[in-house]
DNA sequence: AATCAACCCAACCGCTCCTTC
DNA sequence: TGAAGGAGCGGTTGGGTTGAT
């Protein structure tokens, strides 16, 4: 029983994309938009589930992805992401331009982990390892994520910025806001550049024209828009709590 | 030069969440 | 209100590549 599949794996190719099939999904995408996976790999003349598609073109055919390693910033503030976020790499992929969430993750498991072990900090609750050790006995959740925020959101709070006090967690909620929407309607997409969108408006990090994004004491409704909700950057459904 | 191990990363799988009806 | 469909996410896997012996 169960759900249905998602397509007809019978009729579907697998394993890795030829260079025809990528032609293929970019020629669609370029044509259509990305609308509905789902019927897209028919509509494309491709033998590929539509999830599959989704995945390529996201993770590898995007025109906007920055490929090439990691800079040290990207490491520290993965590190650091990280440590608020666990393990939501969409998250943390949607604080920096031009990186997939599977590329962190797997950047994450290769590099930082064993990085952040020879540091003697580790890399699950991001404290040094013996005090993560001793802790773990104790049956206490130390990971400051989301995923245990929703119990004790504002100790997590007051925690997450005494380890991370340059980093701004004036966290809002708002309705989404999609990144098309202004193209849809023929406006410039005036969203925050990327060291407004970590806090850093008016550092040497900010290349935006002072878009007046809320600081704390900034614009009066709108909250600081640390995760990008605001921007379109995420959507705030990622942020439920589990 | 051959073999093996470790590493890297693209892709798959299964699940959850959201939307629609 | 609940079921079904679709999209997205995170964990895992497998094949290719690189480095060591």
């Amino acid at each position: 029983m169960g759900r249905s599949p998602c397509c007809e794996k019978a009729h579907t190719n697998k394993g890795a994309w030829t260079k025809e099939e990528d032609d293929r999904l970019i020629a669609y995408i370029r044509a259509h938009g990305e609308g509905c996976w789902r019927s897209l790999p028919k509509a494309a003349g491709l033998l590929r589930c539509g999830k599959s598609c989704r995945l390529r073109w996201i993770n590898y055919l995007r025109p906007d992805l920055k490929r090439g390693n990691f800079t040290e910033e990207e490491d520290e503030l993965i590190i650091k992401l990280h440590s608020l976020l666990g393990n939501k790499w969409s998250l943390i992929a949607g604080r920096l331009p031009g990186r997939t969430d599977n590329e962190i993750k797997n950047y994450w498991n290769t590099h930082i982990r064993r990085k952040l072990l020879s540091r003697g900090i580790d890399p699950t609750t991001h404290r040094p390892l013996n005090e993560a050790a001793a802790s773990s006995q104790n049956q206490e959740a130390t990971t400051i994520s989301f995923a245990s925020a929703s119990a004790c959101k504002q100790e997590d709070d007051s925690r997450i910025l005494e380890r991370c006090p340059d980093l701004n967690l004036e966290l809002t909620i708002s309705p989404p806001h999609h990144q098309n929407q202004a193209d849809q309607s023929g406006g410039r997409t005036r969203s925050p550049c990327f060291g407004c969108s970590l806090g850093l408006q008016n550092s040497k990090d900010c290349s935006c024209d002072n878009i007046n994004i809320g600081t704390s004491s900034g614009s009066s409704t709108s909250g600081y828009d640390f995760l990008g909700l605001k921007s379109g950057v995420l959507d705030y459904r990622s942020l439920e709590m589990k």
